[in-house]
DNA sequence: AAAAAACCTGACCAAATGGTCAAAATGAGC
DNA sequence: GCTCATTTTGACCATTTGGTCAGGTTTTTT
């Protein structure tokens, strides 16, 4: 091989990647930055702590790595905020993609958790540019709903905290959920429950659904709610 | 001093202790307990690493009682749950304190995130007693809320889930929200706001207010909500 | 096939860090 | 002022760990 198209990775080398890549994100996720070592984190992928520093150089170029991805996986889900203009469809697609993620990724989002618990070092520059204006135009999208009278008022940033902090609950907390689920994680049924309590909570919680006025309940999605 | 009562601590000591422990608490919330050095907790309560030593014989012993102190903390805001049998009362009393305990002491919740991130590896016997205990004991009395017709039916723990995970964020992920806050914390009257608002959602969310048939409303605490 | 690039790895090193220790300082009680 | 427990601390040590490196192996290109 002589010259190889640069933005072409060899299959070795995509393949290594990943598996570094993987065991990075659980090696961070469990004993965070510091805590993780290198000669782990290699083990884990199966291969000598040397090679893994032919790949990434440094932990911390290795790190980076693990907590861009995560950040895209993020903003994907961020997205499924603008599936629809109505704030019933929307939330409940938000919110069901965001713990989708929790149960489906866990380290991922522990990984985030640490990184803004320890002052982010590594994020900061995202949360202030991207983060900052997501944020912004979705506080902008649920204030519009206020004001077209489709939910009550509410402050739109503390709303969002609060599905953020209750979705990534989920995945960053698990150990103590599973603790107090009897020392087993939630089974699909259950963790549909909490789904559908989360929904239900907040749409009630911001009069998504038809406020004080019985209206004939022109219910799109199926609230967590069951029929009393 | 020859014979000391065994019990009573010095005040050399107790000073000393308190000291180390208040730094301690800083730097594991910071850094995690890997990344916590003895050195540097030493250093920030302004003695040699030598003489935390003779006070905490390791640093997980240190570790140790950091966090039983957090616990008693949590502890004693867990009990603020019981001040009332009305469902409004109870809610906005707990959601209330563990709000203020974000505010005030947000290393604390940040070592503990920290510990359950990391399964946990110091409490998890206080997980499976006493807060166990509690978590069922309180998802007992709102099972009975909901059979007594004062909240809509909700799932207890997934409800109390939803609120620690909530009130937590804002001592957790403090740097993400003041990084979109514009880099500065959340002033008092922002503050305010926000526990409104989570207070507001929680209540409305589970019915605690007048669901949907216009009682007359006898509202005890103020709803988060803005009159329309 | 041969040259060149890419990949692999055991051995090694320097720095950081938890913890020890012996000797010194301090202070209370007589 | 003497005694003894408590406290303080600089120096030191063993281990861990991020990272290097030289030499080897494999794969690709010509």
């Amino acid at each position: 091989m002589r010259a190889r198209d640069k933005t072409q990775k060899s299959a070795v080398r995509e393949e290594n990647e990943r598996a570094i890549l993987k065991a990075a994100e659980e090696v961070f996720a469990e004993r965070g930055f510091r805590g993780a070592t290198t000669g782990v984190i290699a083990d884990r992928a199966g291969i000598p702590k040397a090679n893994l520093h032919y790949y990434f150089p440094t932990k911390e170029a290795l790190y980076r790595r693990v907590v861009e991805h995560i950040f895209n996986v993020w903003l994907d889900a961020a997205n499924t905020f603008d599936e629809s203009d109505d704030p019933v469809e929307a939330l409940t697609a938000y919110i069901s993609a965001k713990m989708d993620i929790s149960r489906a990724h866990p380290m991922g989002s522990k990984v985030w958790a640490n990184e803004i618990l320890h002052k982010a070092p590594v994020i900061q520059d995202y949360l202030e540019t991207t983060l900052r204006d997501w944020t912004a135009s979705r506080a902008a999208v649920i204030d519009r709903w206020v004001t077209e009278g489709k939910i009550a008022p509410v402050n739109a940033r503390y709303l969002l905290y609060m599905i953020w902090a209750t979705t990534q609950h989920y995945a960053d907390f698990n150990h103590q959920i599973d603790t107090l689920n009897g020392g087993t994680p939630l089974d699909d049924a259950q963790f549909e429950d909490a789904k559908k309590t989360v929904i239900g909570i907040v749409l009630a919680g911001i009069g998504a659904k038809p406020p004080a006025a019985p209206s004939p309940a022109p219910a799109p999605a199926e609230p967590a709610r069951a029929e009393a």
